[in-house]
DNA sequence: CCCTTTTAGTTGACATTTAAACTATTCACA
DNA sequence: TGTGAATAGTTTAAATGTCAACTAAAAGGG
Protein backbone atom coordinates (compact mmCIF):
# COMPACT_ATOMS: atom_id res chain seq x y z
CA UNK A 1 0.00 0.00 0.00
CA UNK A 2 1.73 3.28 -1.51
CA UNK A 3 1.68 6.24 1.02
CA UNK A 4 0.01 9.36 0.13
CA UNK A 5 2.42 11.65 -1.68
CA UNK A 6 2.62 14.75 0.12
CA UNK A 7 5.44 17.24 -0.51
CA UNK A 8 8.91 16.99 1.22
CA UNK A 9 8.05 20.43 3.63
CA UNK A 10 4.90 19.05 4.74
CA UNK A 11 6.58 15.65 5.69
CA UNK A 12 9.56 17.17 7.51
CA UNK A 13 6.82 19.72 9.24
CA UNK A 14 5.02 16.79 10.54
CA UNK A 15 7.71 15.12 12.82
CA UNK A 16 7.63 18.51 15.16
CA UNK A 17 6.33 19.79 17.84
CA UNK A 18 2.35 21.32 16.75
CA UNK A 19 3.89 25.09 18.37
CA UNK A 20 6.37 24.25 15.84
CA UNK A 21 4.96 22.83 13.03
CA UNK A 22 2.25 25.38 13.14
CA UNK A 23 5.13 28.46 13.68
CA UNK A 24 7.06 27.21 10.37
CA UNK A 25 3.36 26.92 8.52
CA UNK A 26 2.53 30.50 9.69
CA UNK A 27 6.03 31.29 8.26
CA UNK A 28 5.79 29.91 4.97
CA UNK A 29 2.43 31.39 4.37
CA UNK A 30 3.60 34.94 5.63
CA UNK A 31 6.63 34.37 3.31
CA UNK A 32 4.43 33.70 0.36
CA UNK A 33 2.02 36.03 0.46
CA UNK A 34 4.65 38.96 0.96
CA UNK A 35 6.85 37.61 -1.92
CA UNK A 36 3.74 37.73 -4.09
CA UNK A 37 2.38 41.14 -2.95
CA UNK A 38 6.39 42.70 -3.06
CA UNK A 39 6.58 41.10 -6.61
CA UNK A 40 3.40 42.98 -7.76
CA UNK A 41 4.19 45.89 -5.87
CA UNK A 42 7.18 45.99 -7.94
CA UNK A 43 6.08 45.33 -11.72
CA UNK A 44 2.56 47.37 -11.29
CA UNK A 45 4.34 50.61 -9.66
CA UNK A 46 8.11 50.30 -9.39
CA UNK A 47 7.50 50.83 -5.43
CA UNK A 48 8.42 48.49 -2.85
CA UNK A 49 6.34 47.05 0.62
CA UNK A 50 7.76 49.05 3.46
CA UNK A 51 6.92 52.42 0.83
CA UNK A 52 3.66 51.03 0.43
CA UNK A 53 3.73 50.27 4.18
CA UNK A 54 4.56 53.67 5.20
CA UNK A 55 2.15 55.52 3.06
CA UNK A 56 -1.19 52.98 4.05
CA UNK A 57 -0.49 53.77 7.99
CA UNK A 58 -0.33 57.50 6.89
CA UNK A 59 -3.33 56.67 4.94
CA UNK A 60 -5.19 55.69 7.98
CA UNK A 61 -4.00 59.10 10.03
CA UNK A 62 -4.96 61.98 7.55
CA UNK A 63 -3.42 64.26 9.98
CA UNK A 64 0.00 62.78 10.06
CA UNK A 65 1.80 60.67 12.08
CA UNK A 66 5.19 61.03 14.13
CA UNK A 67 8.28 59.24 13.32
CA UNK A 68 8.53 57.38 16.31
CA UNK A 69 4.64 56.61 15.93
CA UNK A 70 5.14 55.38 12.63
CA UNK A 71 7.98 53.69 13.99
CA UNK A 72 5.69 51.56 16.69
CA UNK A 73 3.13 50.69 13.87
CA UNK A 74 5.33 49.57 11.50
CA UNK A 75 7.51 47.27 13.80
CA UNK A 76 11.00 48.50 12.67
CA UNK A 77 13.54 50.85 14.02
CA UNK A 78 13.28 54.59 14.04
CA UNK A 79 16.72 54.80 11.66
CA UNK A 80 14.64 52.68 9.09
CA UNK A 81 11.66 54.84 8.98
CA UNK A 82 13.78 57.97 8.93
CA UNK A 83 15.24 56.43 5.73
CA UNK A 84 11.99 55.39 4.19
CA UNK A 85 10.91 58.52 4.91
CA UNK A 86 13.81 60.58 3.17
CA UNK A 87 12.90 58.78 -0.13
CA UNK A 88 9.47 59.26 0.01
CA UNK A 89 9.92 63.12 0.60
CA UNK A 90 12.39 63.10 -2.15
CA UNK A 91 9.68 61.62 -4.49
CA UNK A 92 7.10 64.11 -3.10
CA UNK A 93 4.29 61.68 -1.60
CA UNK A 94 5.03 62.54 1.96
CA UNK A 95 5.79 65.96 3.94
CA UNK A 96 7.38 66.42 7.02
CA UNK A 97 4.95 69.40 8.91
CA UNK A 98 6.96 70.82 12.23
CA UNK A 99 4.87 70.95 15.09
CA UNK A 100 4.69 74.11 16.74
CA UNK A 101 4.01 72.86 20.40
CA UNK A 102 6.97 70.74 20.49
CA UNK A 103 10.00 71.36 17.95
CA UNK A 104 11.84 68.13 18.13
CA UNK A 105 8.44 66.54 16.37
CA UNK A 106 7.83 65.93 12.55
CA UNK A 107 4.38 65.10 11.86
CA UNK A 108 4.33 63.00 8.95
CA UNK A 109 1.61 63.53 6.16
CA UNK A 110 0.36 61.85 3.26
CA UNK A 111 0.55 65.17 -0.21
CA UNK A 112 -2.12 65.31 -2.59
CA UNK A 113 0.04 63.22 -4.89
CA UNK A 114 0.96 61.09 -2.51
CA UNK A 115 -2.74 60.40 -1.36
CA UNK A 116 -3.29 59.82 -4.95
CA UNK A 117 -0.62 57.44 -6.01
CA UNK A 118 -1.53 55.93 -2.75
CA UNK A 119 -5.31 55.13 -3.71
CA UNK A 120 -4.52 53.58 -6.95
CA UNK A 121 -2.46 51.23 -5.28
CA UNK A 122 -3.83 50.25 -2.57
CA UNK A 123 -7.07 49.22 -4.67
CA UNK A 124 -5.30 46.86 -6.37
CA UNK A 125 -3.71 45.63 -3.43
CA UNK A 126 -6.84 44.77 -2.31
CA UNK A 127 -7.50 42.86 -4.85
CA UNK A 128 -4.17 40.77 -4.28
CA UNK A 129 -5.01 39.75 -0.89
CA UNK A 130 -8.44 39.54 -1.29
CA UNK A 131 -7.69 36.81 -4.27
CA UNK A 132 -4.89 35.19 -1.87
CA UNK A 133 -7.29 34.57 1.15
CA UNK A 134 -9.94 33.38 -1.21
CA UNK A 135 -9.62 30.07 -0.44
CA UNK A 136 -10.98 30.79 3.54
CA UNK A 137 -14.34 31.05 4.25
CA UNK A 138 -15.23 34.61 5.99
CA UNK A 139 -15.96 32.35 8.89
CA UNK A 140 -12.52 31.04 8.84
CA UNK A 141 -11.13 34.17 8.46
CA UNK A 142 -12.90 35.64 11.30
CA UNK A 143 -11.55 32.46 13.51
CA UNK A 144 -8.12 32.63 12.45
CA UNK A 145 -8.23 36.16 13.21
CA UNK A 146 -9.40 35.67 16.72
CA UNK A 147 -6.86 33.54 17.09
CA UNK A 148 -4.10 35.60 16.04
CA UNK A 149 -5.51 38.45 18.36
CA UNK A 150 -4.98 36.00 21.47
CA UNK A 151 -1.50 34.86 20.27
CA UNK A 152 -0.42 38.29 19.94
CA UNK A 153 -1.46 39.96 22.96
CA UNK A 154 0.30 36.90 24.46
CA UNK A 155 3.62 37.08 22.68
CA UNK A 156 3.45 40.86 23.83
CA UNK A 157 2.59 39.89 28.00
CA UNK A 158 6.19 37.61 27.27
CA UNK A 159 7.90 40.46 26.14
CA UNK A 160 7.42 42.51 28.89
CA UNK A 161 8.62 39.64 31.53
CA UNK A 162 12.01 38.95 30.20
CA UNK A 163 12.66 41.52 27.60
CA UNK B 1 -22.40 54.91 26.53
CA UNK B 2 -19.20 54.96 25.95
CA UNK B 3 -17.24 52.78 23.45
CA UNK B 4 -15.14 49.73 24.83
CA UNK B 5 -11.60 50.77 24.57
CA UNK B 6 -9.95 49.25 22.05
CA UNK B 7 -5.96 49.86 20.95
CA UNK B 8 -5.07 51.74 17.93
CA UNK B 9 -4.18 49.28 15.22
CA UNK B 10 -7.26 47.44 16.35
CA UNK B 11 -9.63 50.06 15.88
CA UNK B 12 -7.68 51.23 12.37
CA UNK B 13 -7.69 46.81 11.27
CA UNK B 14 -11.85 46.75 11.62
CA UNK B 15 -12.35 49.45 9.28
CA UNK B 16 -11.12 46.63 6.76
CA UNK B 17 -12.02 43.86 3.89
CA UNK B 18 -11.90 40.64 6.26
CA UNK B 19 -9.27 39.28 3.88
CA UNK B 20 -6.87 42.42 4.50
CA UNK B 21 -7.55 42.61 8.08
CA UNK B 22 -6.83 38.96 8.53
CA UNK B 23 -3.38 39.74 6.80
CA UNK B 24 -2.70 42.31 8.75
CA UNK B 25 -2.58 40.71 11.79
CA UNK B 26 -0.87 37.47 10.48
CA UNK B 27 1.82 40.61 9.49
CA UNK B 28 1.73 41.73 12.82
CA UNK B 29 2.23 38.52 14.98
CA UNK B 30 4.18 37.54 12.67
CA UNK B 31 7.11 40.31 13.13
CA UNK B 32 6.37 40.09 17.03
CA UNK B 33 7.42 36.51 17.36
CA UNK B 34 9.86 36.60 14.81
CA UNK B 35 11.67 39.29 16.66
CA UNK B 36 11.74 38.23 19.82
CA UNK B 37 13.33 34.67 18.45
CA UNK B 38 15.80 36.66 16.68
CA UNK B 39 16.44 38.80 19.87
CA UNK B 40 16.63 35.45 22.02
CA UNK B 41 18.99 34.00 19.63
CA UNK B 42 21.33 37.14 19.93
CA UNK B 43 21.37 37.03 23.32
CA UNK B 44 21.29 33.29 24.15
CA UNK B 45 23.53 32.36 20.86
CA UNK B 46 25.34 35.49 19.55
CA UNK B 47 23.60 33.82 16.12
CA UNK B 48 20.57 35.01 14.24
CA UNK B 49 17.70 33.86 12.59
CA UNK B 50 19.23 33.04 9.16
CA UNK B 51 21.96 30.87 10.32
CA UNK B 52 19.94 29.35 12.66
CA UNK B 53 17.26 28.43 9.80
CA UNK B 54 19.34 27.11 7.42
CA UNK B 55 21.40 24.90 10.03
CA UNK B 56 17.64 24.06 10.72
CA UNK B 57 17.25 22.56 6.59
CA UNK B 58 20.40 20.53 7.20
CA UNK B 59 19.40 19.41 10.58
CA UNK B 60 16.27 17.65 8.61
CA UNK B 61 18.46 16.42 5.67
CA UNK B 62 21.54 14.56 7.34
CA UNK B 63 22.82 13.86 3.76
CA UNK B 64 23.03 17.12 2.83
CA UNK B 65 21.37 19.86 0.26
CA UNK B 66 22.04 21.58 -2.68
CA UNK B 67 22.49 25.55 -2.51
CA UNK B 68 19.37 25.73 -5.18
CA UNK B 69 17.09 23.03 -2.99
CA UNK B 70 18.04 25.19 0.73
CA UNK B 71 16.86 28.58 -1.46
CA UNK B 72 13.83 26.87 -2.08
CA UNK B 73 13.20 25.63 1.07
CA UNK B 74 14.51 28.70 2.73
CA UNK B 75 12.40 30.80 0.68
CA UNK B 76 15.00 32.89 0.08
CA UNK B 77 17.03 33.96 -2.79
CA UNK B 78 20.08 32.14 -3.88
CA UNK B 79 22.60 35.21 -3.55
CA UNK B 80 21.08 34.80 -0.02
CA UNK B 81 21.87 31.47 0.87
CA UNK B 82 25.58 31.87 -0.67
CA UNK B 83 25.96 34.05 2.04
CA UNK B 84 24.82 32.79 5.01
CA UNK B 85 26.44 29.59 3.92
CA UNK B 86 29.75 31.32 3.62
CA UNK B 87 29.89 32.44 7.61
CA UNK B 88 28.35 29.17 8.75
CA UNK B 89 31.56 27.69 6.73
CA UNK B 90 34.03 30.01 7.97
CA UNK B 91 33.09 29.54 11.44
CA UNK B 92 33.64 25.49 10.80
CA UNK B 93 29.43 24.74 11.69
CA UNK B 94 28.78 23.46 7.88
CA UNK B 95 30.58 22.28 5.17
CA UNK B 96 30.17 22.12 1.13
CA UNK B 97 31.29 19.16 -0.70
CA UNK B 98 31.41 18.83 -4.51
CA UNK B 99 29.17 16.29 -5.80
CA UNK B 100 31.31 13.79 -8.29
CA UNK B 101 28.58 13.37 -10.73
CA UNK B 102 27.72 17.66 -11.75
CA UNK B 103 30.84 19.86 -10.65
CA UNK B 104 28.38 22.77 -10.79
CA UNK B 105 26.59 21.15 -7.61
CA UNK B 106 27.73 22.15 -4.15
CA UNK B 107 26.14 19.32 -1.14
CA UNK B 108 25.84 21.64 2.46
CA UNK B 109 26.19 19.87 5.41
CA UNK B 110 26.28 20.32 9.05
CA UNK B 111 29.62 19.76 10.34
CA UNK B 112 30.36 17.71 13.74
CA UNK B 113 30.26 20.76 15.57
CA UNK B 114 27.17 22.18 13.46
CA UNK B 115 25.48 19.19 14.82
CA UNK B 116 26.45 19.96 18.29
CA UNK B 117 25.46 23.59 18.16
CA UNK B 118 22.32 23.59 16.44
CA UNK B 119 21.51 20.65 18.91
CA UNK B 120 22.10 23.35 22.04
CA UNK B 121 20.23 25.79 20.53
CA UNK B 122 17.16 23.95 18.87
CA UNK B 123 16.31 22.65 22.23
CA UNK B 124 15.68 26.37 23.53
CA UNK B 125 14.40 27.51 20.40
CA UNK B 126 11.41 24.74 20.61
CA UNK B 127 11.07 26.27 24.33
CA UNK B 128 10.57 29.60 23.08
CA UNK B 129 7.92 28.81 20.11
CA UNK B 130 6.31 26.34 22.65
CA UNK B 131 6.02 29.20 24.92
CA UNK B 132 4.74 32.07 22.37
CA UNK B 133 2.07 29.28 21.42
CA UNK B 134 0.48 28.44 25.09
CA UNK B 135 -2.02 30.65 24.37
CA UNK B 136 -3.43 28.25 21.88
CA UNK B 137 -4.97 24.82 22.50
CA UNK B 138 -3.83 21.55 20.72
CA UNK B 139 -6.86 21.78 18.68
CA UNK B 140 -6.77 25.58 17.66
CA UNK B 141 -3.29 25.06 16.55
CA UNK B 142 -3.95 22.18 14.90
CA UNK B 143 -6.74 24.25 13.24
CA UNK B 144 -5.02 26.75 12.52
CA UNK B 145 -2.42 24.91 11.09
CA UNK B 146 -4.80 23.21 8.37
CA UNK B 147 -6.27 26.66 7.44
CA UNK B 148 -2.55 27.66 6.78
CA UNK B 149 -2.29 24.76 4.43
CA UNK B 150 -4.92 25.52 2.35
CA UNK B 151 -3.82 28.77 1.92
CA UNK B 152 -0.05 28.11 1.13
CA UNK B 153 -1.57 25.96 -1.92
CA UNK B 154 -4.00 28.41 -2.79
CA UNK B 155 -0.96 30.86 -3.06
CA UNK B 156 1.36 28.96 -4.89
CA UNK B 157 -1.60 28.16 -7.41
CA UNK B 158 -2.10 31.70 -8.18
CA UNK B 159 2.04 32.12 -8.44
CA UNK B 160 1.89 29.70 -11.13
CA UNK B 161 -0.94 31.77 -13.10
CA UNK B 162 0.29 35.18 -13.47
CA UNK B 163 4.14 34.89 -12.63
C1' DC C 1 16.82 79.34 37.21
C1' DC C 2 20.14 75.51 36.52
C1' DC C 3 21.18 70.95 36.01
C1' DT C 4 20.07 66.24 35.15
C1' DT C 5 17.22 63.07 32.80
C1' DT C 6 14.17 61.85 29.29
C1' DT C 7 12.35 62.02 24.68
C1' DA C 8 12.28 62.78 19.29
C1' DG C 9 14.68 62.16 15.59
C1' DT C 10 18.97 61.57 12.72
C1' DT C 11 23.34 59.62 11.58
C1' DG C 12 26.86 56.11 10.64
C1' DA C 13 28.58 51.49 10.61
C1' DC C 14 27.38 47.29 9.40
C1' DA C 15 24.30 42.97 8.33
C1' DT C 16 20.66 41.20 5.49
C1' DT C 17 17.97 40.71 1.39
C1' DT C 18 16.58 41.05 -3.43
C1' DA C 19 17.09 41.27 -8.38
C1' DA C 20 19.87 40.99 -12.14
C1' DA C 21 24.16 40.09 -14.39
C1' DC C 22 27.70 36.85 -14.66
C1' DT C 23 30.57 32.18 -14.84
C1' DA C 24 30.82 27.45 -15.24
C1' DT C 25 28.75 23.24 -16.29
C1' DT C 26 25.38 20.16 -18.12
C1' DC C 27 21.63 18.94 -21.22
C1' DA C 28 18.99 18.39 -25.54
C1' DC C 29 19.33 17.16 -29.87
C1' DA C 30 20.12 18.05 -34.69
C1' DT D 1 29.86 15.67 -31.92
C1' DG D 2 28.93 20.61 -31.60
C1' DT D 3 26.02 24.14 -30.34
C1' DG D 4 22.31 26.69 -28.20
C1' DA D 5 19.38 26.48 -24.11
C1' DA D 6 18.93 25.47 -19.39
C1' DT D 7 20.75 24.97 -14.68
C1' DA D 8 23.86 25.71 -10.29
C1' DG D 9 25.99 28.86 -7.99
C1' DT D 10 28.31 33.44 -7.17
C1' DT D 11 28.76 38.30 -7.46
C1' DT D 12 27.22 43.06 -7.49
C1' DA D 13 24.43 47.17 -6.57
C1' DA D 14 20.69 49.09 -4.27
C1' DA D 15 17.18 48.95 -0.72
C1' DT D 16 16.11 47.61 3.79
C1' DG D 17 17.03 46.82 8.51
C1' DT D 18 19.40 46.91 13.19
C1' DC D 19 21.96 49.01 16.78
C1' DA D 20 24.45 52.43 19.13
C1' DA D 21 26.05 57.06 19.31
C1' DC D 22 24.72 61.59 18.58
C1' DT D 23 22.03 66.39 18.55
C1' DA D 24 18.31 69.07 19.94
C1' DA D 25 14.53 70.03 22.70
C1' DA D 26 11.50 69.32 26.63
C1' DA D 27 10.54 68.01 31.51
C1' DG D 28 11.34 67.78 36.31
C1' DG D 29 13.23 69.06 40.72
C1' DG D 30 16.27 71.24 43.64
Amino acid sequence: MPKPAIDTETRAESDDHGAIRLWLRMLATNRLVETRTRRLLQERFATTLPRFDLMAQLERSPQGLRMNELSRRMMVTGGNVTGITDMLEQEGLVERVADPSDRRVWRVRLTRAGRRAFAAMAQEHERWIVDAFAELSTREMNAMAGLLGRLKTHVRSLEGSDA
